[in-house]
DNA sequence: ACTTTCGGGACACCCCGTTTCT
DNA sequence: AGAAACGGGGTGTCCCGAAAGT
């Protein structure tokens, strides 16, 4: 890693929080500037523009939560508990950046306008559907999920649960809603369990 | 009502679809002006600031989506009906404002300064949840509904599925999150009536 | 004199220290409003518009001014002593209205733009100049004042001096200069007697 | 010569006739941008507010109008030449600024309010009185002129009846005034001459 | 190479002169 | 008669991105 590249991931490491917190238009260049101590001539030596910066902070930030709540990680087990887990760590393990969940942070931020982050966005939330939707055919191959099951039905479910939740835990300023989602989304689990009524 | 009242009003609904597409930061006090056609000194003698304006604003956006939706109307009818009815509506009544549901993304815009739309945000999800809160005491004491059953739990798992899915069917540009949300619901809401299992 | 008359006065003389003070432009309707304590409907029943009203106001100060310093008042005595009486009135005797003499704030204020002030300057200025060429006209028609002389230099020169002195003084703060004017006219006035050298 | 200074420089001269003509309150921040080709941001990078490029605007004015007029110029010759030449160049030589003297200008303007611009004008008028004593001095000193002379109340005269009637010229749209002055000032002149009665 | 400066544009808030309703 | 409304413009701030300048 040249010390160019190094400073490139500093910059976007010291900037996650800045941009998950106040948004796209709340985080201005100076910000930046402040937070990692450089000048903005260096800035745009790294960054094309504000965009590019965002982006690659939005990716950054995204991948942070994504492992410090294990969502990519590769699991062994049975799939209602890989489901059960994955629901399990992101109610227990607290966003590891300041200002909550980057995807729905995001997702609401580049509603209108940004196209490019809107699509990085949309990227992160196919790809944490695919890997519900995998745990979950794989647990109809296994016999342990029923076959009928939607796993793409299973997916949104899960994780609209979960960043609705978020949303509330962080207006209300404690973990109740999410709580209430976990206990909520292990019930809609244990239903697609072969052997359930 | 006044004249003066009209025109304030005026604003609220012209500037309504702006804040809730673009948020507070990326709606400028000129666009109020191009989309009300009044002039700066004009929106100034209505409202103190931006601020106070983004709060008209939100309180009327909500008010809207919430009629629309019939989440504030008075209903007849059993608990499980009403909370059917309730997911239904919002599944089905696409909000009448562009640009999604004003309570997620005031929710989030207002996540970082702005405490005076923060506390608006918080008192209006308090709404809701009351709303569904006393559903779901009704229908306990009507024996409809499981004694041991959380009515806050119920309101927050409702209320976040349908906020998750509503950031997640934007997102993807489709209603499948939601109907997948009305499914989900629809059977967690079927597990708390007296009877089933 | 009727009530209206009587109140379109009164706003007069409690604008008149105003646009003195501050000219046109430094005092707004806004300030009228609280000197005379009257409100803005009010104030544009009695004038057609700003303009309006600062030319009367400089139509009043103006003819204040010039009688506190007997410049308009009929004498009798001889020409070199009205000369003086008038040099002295000048010097002697403040401004009544605060803020200066009102026919060079006026002639600098209304140099750009505002005709109609500008017209009303240009009138009293002449009114003024008439005078003193009244006087000297008399003085050589009585055999006291030399018969070359140029009566209209003669108060292009005496005005002149006594409002630059005027303004020296004023950004000075004190009567230095208005004196050494006197002085200094005085001995012009005198080398227009006959028999002087 | 940086180029910011060499901004900073060309926003003054462009901005000096439009503050001369129109005073302070009478051109507008807007009216300079149009003037200059530069946008808001970039003059208030160049200045600190309104007030200091005002300032900034007068100290080049009245220097540029003083050169043209040379009252700064140093010369030789006697005392009285160099009274009458600077009495001369004042009528002779119209101010390069259109709007009229500076100096006149800017004390009316600055009369109420602007301390700071109040305080350069005063400065200036002090310098310009300066210039004149030192010549009447070195005139005593020569013999050339009286030594009973004031020094001080020869500045003013001369000062207030050029001001005077650069007023008087202005508003009469001819130099007549101004050369009535030139004559008054120049039998002055010839009043302190030693050997004159 | 690096940082300071620059320039252009937008923005929030305020105030003014005038008019229109109450 | 008076209060509210209205349109327009004003000032000062900030930000983004580029260009100097060392």
């Amino acid at each position: 890693m040249t010390k160019g590249e190094r400073t490139r991931q500093s910059i976007i490491e010291s900037a996650a929080p800045l941009f998950n917190q106040r948004g796209f238009l709340g985080c201005s260049i100076t910000d930046v500037m402040e937070v990692t101590g450089l000048e903005k001539g260096c800035l745009y030596r790294h960054f094309e523009n504000k965009e590019e910066l965002a982006c690659e902070v939005f990716r950054y930030s995204l991948q942070r939560v994504f492992e410090a709540r294990g969502i990519t990680q590769e699991e062994s087990g049975s799939a209602v508990t890989r489901l059960r887990g994955m629901v399990e760590r992101f109610v227990e393990v607290p966003s590891p950046l300041p200002g909550g969940c980057p995807l729905l942070n995001t997702a609401v931020d580049a509603d209108d306008g940004n196209p490019a982050l809107r699509k990085l966005v949309r990227d992160a939330l196919g790809d944490w559907k695919r890997k519900v939707c995998a745990i979950v055919k794989r647990g109809v191959e296994a016999g342990e999920i029923k076959a009928e099951t939607d796993s793409k039905a299973i997916a949104n479910m899960l994780i609209a649960m979960l960043e609705g939740a978020s949303m509330i835990a962080r207006l209300e300023g404690n973990r109740t809603a999410l709580k209430d989602a976990q206990f909520a989304l292990n019930s809609l689990i244990d239903g697609i369990v072969v052997g359930q009524s």
